[in-house]
DNA sequence: GTCTATACGTCGATAGAC
DNA sequence: GTCTATCGACGTATAGAC
């Protein structure tokens, strides 16, 4: 599961300096990436970057954006399909579905999560209100599935946070590399979660 | 429980200096925090600054250093006490300490968490060791907990990073001024973590 | 589209007066 | 101890040739 944005082409420029821009960030962080960095990386000179971009800010914003668009609607997909299912059902897919999209774009996962301090000004307003709506997502299933009486919290905000904490740090220590792939983490996470709310365990 | 790290003077200029660097760098981040940003705050010119510090790496070594080691040394103070009770309990206790300091060191936690990718050679392989040595702390508790039976995960490896995260994370969603005190959110993930490996459950 | 050249600010760090 | 003054490197961004 690859994520493809709408209209993009894999291999132009403007996809090419993303990405590199993307993994750099990641990787260093956003203020000790210069664009001498990502031109050099792609092969460039500073200078030509600013044909496919306004600015540096404007880099950080569009990458942080479309990660969280696409994780918006993936995640509202993703529960649409499960509209029959459990409380229990919708948060093990949910889960999974978070689980993967961070493991699977995991450097735009990270800056979207650190780089939120680089931020000023509206910029900061416009990813705060995407970040808000995407956890609604998540606290309306809690709230559902305890008003079934399938869930239990002693502490709805703390187990809120600890579910939301706990799925979004797999983009910090999950290596591809590693022994298990991203659908096996998935699989499991989703277990590990489920326990922490669910009633009868 | 403010940790007190051994020799200081509280009020002493290298105290407030070393302070002020741990606010500024864990909202802004290293890289975007200047030595004039240090200075002004603290009411001096940067040049000033420099009577206090050899520059701007050590100055963020010294601050990750000095949290670890305390970290590390008070995890060992809980355990040790802990040493006659069940696995559990020393779980539990392991869990509320580590909450109490990432809660009531918050800043300085964060910059431990967040700026591991702004080190260099040296500096990165002496934190890389320390945190090392931290999580064996843990690592040591789980698989003594599961020898005796107390303890069962299915993947050792994702329960324990599932647990670190969890808790490491208080330190990026945890506000002083909201509902719940350190001690309070503490006592709460106690519970949570322990029902995540507890056996009876 | 990509380049060279460059403007202009800010960076970390030092020299040396007081 | 703290300052002023300053160095050289590097930052973002633009102008304009090709």
């Amino acid at each position: 599961m690859k994520i493809i944005y709408v209209g993009d082409d894999m291999n132009s420029v403007e996809t090419t300096i993303i990405n590199t821009a993307i993994t750099l960030f990641a990787k260093k962080g956003y203020a000790a990436t210069s664009i001498r960095d990502i031109a050099s990386s792609v092969d460039m000179k500073s200078a030509s970057l600013y044909y496919y971009m306004k600015n540096k800010k404007d880099l950080l914003m569009l990458i942080m954006d479309r990660y969280l668009i696409q994780l918006i609607s993936g995640a509202e997909a993703e529960l649409s399909e499960l509209n029959t299912a459990s409380a229990d059902e919708k948060l093990k897919g949910l889960i999974k579905y978070h689980v993967r999209s961070h493991g699977n774009e995991q450097l735009a996962a990270l800056v979207v999560d650190t780089e939120y301090r680089s931020l000023e000004g509206n910029d900061r307003i416009q990813i705060k209100q995407l970040r808000k709506k995407y956890e609604k997502i998540w606290t309306n299933l809690l709230e559902e599935g305890e008003s079934e009486g399938v869930f239990h919290f002693e502490d709805k905000h703390v187990s809120y946070f600890a579910i939301i904490s706990l799925y979004t740090c797999v983009a910090h220590w999950y290596r591809n590399s590693g022994r298990l792939s991203v659908d096996e983490v998935a699989d499991k996470y989703a277990i590990l979660g489920s326990n922490m709310v669910l009633c009868n365990k």
